[in-house]
DNA sequence: TTATTATTGAACGTGTTGTTCGGTTATTAT
DNA sequence: ATAATAACCGAACAACACGTTCAATAATAA
């Protein structure tokens, strides 16, 4: 890829995640991002069809990098999928936010944070379909499998978003006592 | 209140939540709502501020209806705060969601539903707390009360979102029994 | 060096917003 | 019934945001 088309992609994300922990979605402007990114206007339009896309994008590179790392050979996260201790993927999840990769926090709790909570969901519940075997709770046989594993990521996500929107006054260690014990482990 | 601007009010009511059943709300423009309701554009200005105060409005409105009625005379509510079974209350909601009042299903399942899962959250969270005492597990005492208040009834939108989402092939009965099985009592 | 590719920025047409204002119609009070 | 009041109409307006075009310029790769 062109030097030139990674600066101006990451200059747009840049100046997108700055406005977005400053306004919420809809109040940007393309304009906004175009003068915050010191670009053409044109060049926006060359890398991205619309603002939507642009969320879109950035959202994917968000969440693949602390879900989908199961190809890579990041040691780190591949034992997110291989580790045998049941409640250890949560812990690493909320030790991810706790170290705060990629500004992520900043989006979690802006106005915007059901945008980025969505997304979170939906690559939690492959997650948690995943590992299904470590909630063998005898609420499992009786429940719709379905129900169940959208309850799970559900409440993961509001632990999260509660623990965030606390100032994040407990440890990585108690968040996921707290999510284990509401959720029945 | 003149009978003019009830009917008004109530075309514009009517007609944009037909058109959020249609698209998504940052893709309805005024003109739309205008067209549909078939008033004039300045009628609008006049009953409403802006594209989102109708939205609020809207919400305050609905569940409202569904919440707040302990000051009413509706003795189909009024038993919502006074009855002493435990989970009547919540039973007594899905309930409300079954028979679909006020066309609020559509609503719900639509592409706007995070918009009135945040209303409907806001409102269910202090009811959640007035009951909180027919929550009394073991759990609660352990956790911060914040955080299990939160948990109760984010679990509580997520469970209606499911079924609803699925078509409610639950009666409310059953759904209220997954409902209090995973929050655990 | 040369060919290719990205960026620039002004300009344009289109569509939406929220306001204004003179004229019309419905409601309410006398 | 009549007058006064209040709501509605709808066309027109300026302001703004969108997404596109194009010719000129600059950076990169071969």
């Amino acid at each position: 890829m062109d030097r030139r088309q990674r600066k101006t992609r990451e200059a747009i994300f840049s100046a997108f995640t700055e406005l977005l922990a400053e306004k919420s979605f809809n109040q940007i402007t393309v304009s906004d991002i175009i003068n915050r990114a010191d670009i053409g206007r044109a060049t926006f339009y060359a890398h991205f069809e619309t603002k939507d896309f642009l969320l879109k994008e950035l959202c994917e590179e968000l969440f693949c990098h602390i879900f989908d790392s199961s190809a890579d050979s990041d040691h780190e996260h591949r034992h997110i999928f291989n580790c045998n201790a049941p409640d250890s993927v949560f812990k690493h999840l909320f030790e991810h936010l706790y170290k705060n990769d990629n500004q992520i926090l900043e989006l979690l709790s802006s106005e915007n944070n059901e945008l980025f909570l969505r997304y979170f969901k939906t690559n939690l519940l492959q997650l948690v379909e995943s590992q299904l075997e470590t909630f063998s709770s005898e609420k499992a046989s009786i429940l719709p499998q379905g129900f169940y594993i959208n309850h799970i990521a559900s409440t993961f996500v509001e632990t999260a978003r509660w623990w965030i929107e606390n100032k994040m006054e407990q440890t990585p260690q108690e968040i996921t006592e707290y999510f284990l014990a509401v959720v029945g482990n």
